[in-house]
RNA sequence: GGCUCUGUAGCUUAACUGGAUAGAGCACCGCACUACGGAUGCGGAGGUUCGGGGUUCGAAUCCCUGCAGAGUCACCA
């Protein structure tokens, strides 16, 4: 049993013996004490008054003596108004040191029989990645890790939207003005290259508009008529007309944004189990549509449409199918999730990672899924977070003014390896271990500096400035587990002898073993609440507690004896094995020098 | 206009889901340690938690209301 449900079990007993109720769990509030006070854990007795019918001091006074005289891990306990603080002997904190350290993988739940499927990323092959997709890639693959330290098998899948009208505009206009340029022939990246040709027929697209409007022809027809567009669409029509020639084009070049992905995903540290393409389950949703259809779930319109009601859910109707027969977005939305359920009958959980500005689409799909009667739409939800703004605004890919994830990884190794060729302790590694170190050290501060907000925040990303070294960062952290495995190096120790059961603890030692304890519960948490922020604060909380033991307490002090010594080196060797665990769910690595 | 989300120190943010004197980091000022790693630690200053009501032992958190910003309500994805 673990020491949070000891005491609750405890001060129900108090409770019992004294007042002769029983109370129920919600009446029971534990929380950490607070630093500036004595103890550990603290019962908030405010709702017990009602069962004790005496004042909150009174109340604490009396249950606090109860559990003293009966607990045999409590070893004092004190009264502030209505909260009890609880403090625990140095023998149960010692022994719980050396439970936590029998675990291979502390922290880690058993398994849980369920399998998640989470989709992440899901870009657009008519561009390349930037700091919108960085952010959902760093929260999608974090909480991947949460979820199977949970004990739940992770299915991590992309849908790459491959097909439509943006990619053949980038298809237009590489036939046009691209002279058969190709990755190998510019040297430029394959989603660069494509995503260069999707901004350039933006411009033409532009100066075609100006001219029509100079003739007189208004705004919006002019959006409309430009030829540029015509030829766009007719080149979607044979796409879809599955016309040799353009479906060759479209291979190729998605081909080359495939490989650019490839490589930044691998840079940034994260990967997928299952891939999907539009191109290849936007079919999929119409058959869905017709069936709801002949069992009269949908309806259609005059002009042959087909549309749910949602009215009885206060929404406005949404259209699943054109009037000529093609799909919209939802369609296809539709036809993904039910072939995800068909393909992975076990799947008992499905989450969208996807920005907050589709919060609407989601709850509309989820709620037509229902209404088509499958009932595991209950179980499909929507991990939504906040765009990423820069300091002058919104980032507007066709406008060019974006963040672009490998400018931005380029740039953190560059950081990383000033700051790390100036501060750190690099004697000895070869050129290709600095490199490797600088993008640890320079993905670790943008991951945790991404990953410690709560994610439905809507955040501004200034990239000069943004992204620290020092501080609430990932290099502080990363920094701390450098420092113990450099103190475990230095020190000579046998784990083996560091089994101690009398030692005295002092006030730094106990709030690090306390925290440690956390640690499980924290996991718990941040898998229930889809939420790598309460890791990086705990991972933070950890790194911090650990260095003020460092700075007050001399390790390996002449004067202490060689059990205490033992001791010290066994709690920074469990703070080192936590840190690089709770990093790792992170998505972020740390090194043993730095 | 309807619906949803957000608003906390100059800046970036936390608060165990209603608990103690709202906790950190950056920046600013001042200290410590001559080492087991200074990418550290300690202290100072900095707050009407957007404003106003309400609920209760207790509110950043819940309710009402106003203000500000964002998203969405598309036959775009």
């Amino acid at each position: 049993m673990n020491v949070e449900d000891l005491l609750l079990q405890q001060a129900a007993a108090a409770v019992t013996a004294l007042y002769d109720a029983q109370v129920d769990e919600k009446q029971l509030q534990l929380q950490k004490t607070r630093k500036e006070f004595e103890g550990e854990f603290t019962l908030v007795v405010f709702p017990l008054t009602r069962i004790s019918r005496q004042k909150p001091e009174e109340t604490a006074e009396a249950i606090g003596t109860w559990m003293l005289e009966n607990t045999a891990a409590i070893q004092a306990y004190n009264v502030v108004k209505g909260f009890l603080n609880l403090a625990l002997t140095d023998a149960f904190w010692l022994g719980h040191l050396q439970t936590m350290r029998g675990f291979s993988d502390y922290g880690m739940a058993q398994p849980s029989g369920r399998t998640v499927m989470l989709e992440y990323s899901s870009p657009n092959t008519n561009k390349p990645l930037h700091l919108g997709h960085v952010r959902n890639n760093l929260l999608g693959y974090s909480v991947s890790r949460i979820l199977e330290a949970n004990g739940h098998k992770v299915i991590k899948a992309n849908l790459i939207n491959d097909r439509g009208i943006h990619i053949c505009k980038s298809m237009l206009a590489w036939q046009r003005y691209g002279n058969g340029e190709t990755p190998e022939s510019s040297g430029l990246k394959g989603d660069h290259l494509v995503g260069k040709y999707y901004v350039l027929f933006d411009t033409h697209y532009k100066e075609e508009v100006a001219e029509l409007e100079a003739k007189g022809i208004d705004n919006e027809t002019a959006k409309k008529e430009a030829p540029l567009l015509k030829e766009a669409q007719e080149m979607l029509r044979k796409w879809e007309a599955n016309d040799p020639a353009i479906r060759s084009l479209w291979e190729t070049m998605n081909n080359w944004v495939y490989d650019g992905f490839e490589t930044t995903y691998r840079d940034l540290g994260v990967s997928f189990d299952q891939y999907y393409y539009e191109s290849n389950t936007y079919l999929l949703g119409k058959e869905t549509v017709e069936e709801g259809l002949a069992k009269g779930v949908l309806y259609q319109k005059e002009d042959g449409s087909v549309w749910a009601r949602l009215s009885d859910f206060k929404l406005d109707d949404k259209l699943l199918l054109r009037a000529d027969g093609t799909s919209v977005y939802m369609t296809q939305d539709l036809g993904t999730a039910i072939e995800r359920f068909r393909q992975f009958p076990d799947l008992k959980q499905l989450i969208y990672t996807v920005g907050d500005e589709q919060n609407h689409h989601f709850k509309v799909l989820f709620l037509i899924l229902g209404m088509l009667g499958y009932n595991w739409a209950k179980d499909c939800s929507h991990l939504s977070y906040g765009m990423v703004d820069l300091p002058s605004g919104r980032m507007k890919s066709r406008e060019g003014t974006v963040v672009d994830a490998d400018d931005l990884v380029a740039e953190l190794d560059e950081q990383a390896a000033v700051a790390t060729r100036e501060k750190g302790k690099l004697e000895g590694m070869s050129e290709e271990e600095l490199q490797k170190l600088f993008r640890m050290i320079g993905l670790g501060a943008l991951k945790f500096f991404i990953l410690k907000v709560d994610p439905q925040r809507r955040m501004t990303f200034n990239p000069e400035e943004s992204v620290s070294l020092n501080g609430n960062t990932g290099p502080f952290v990363q920094y701390s587990h450098a420092r113990i495995q450099s103190l475990l190096r230095k020190i000579p120790h046998s784990m083996e002898d560091a089994v101690v059961t009398d030692q005295t603890l002092l006030a730094p030692e106990r709030s690090l073993i306390a925290l440690l304890n956390d640690y499980p519960r924290i996991v718990k948490e941040a898998g229930t609440g889809y939420s790598p922020a309460l890791l990086a604060n705990y991972g933070y909380d950890l790194a911090k507690s650990f260095n003020q033991f460092y700075n007050e307490v001399k390790i390996n002090d002449p004067q202490s004896p060689a059990a205490q010594v033992h001791f010290r080196l066994a709690l920074a060797d469990m703070v080192g094995r936590v840190v690089k665990s709770c990093m790792g769910l992170l998505g972020i690595e740390v090194p043993d020098r730095m």
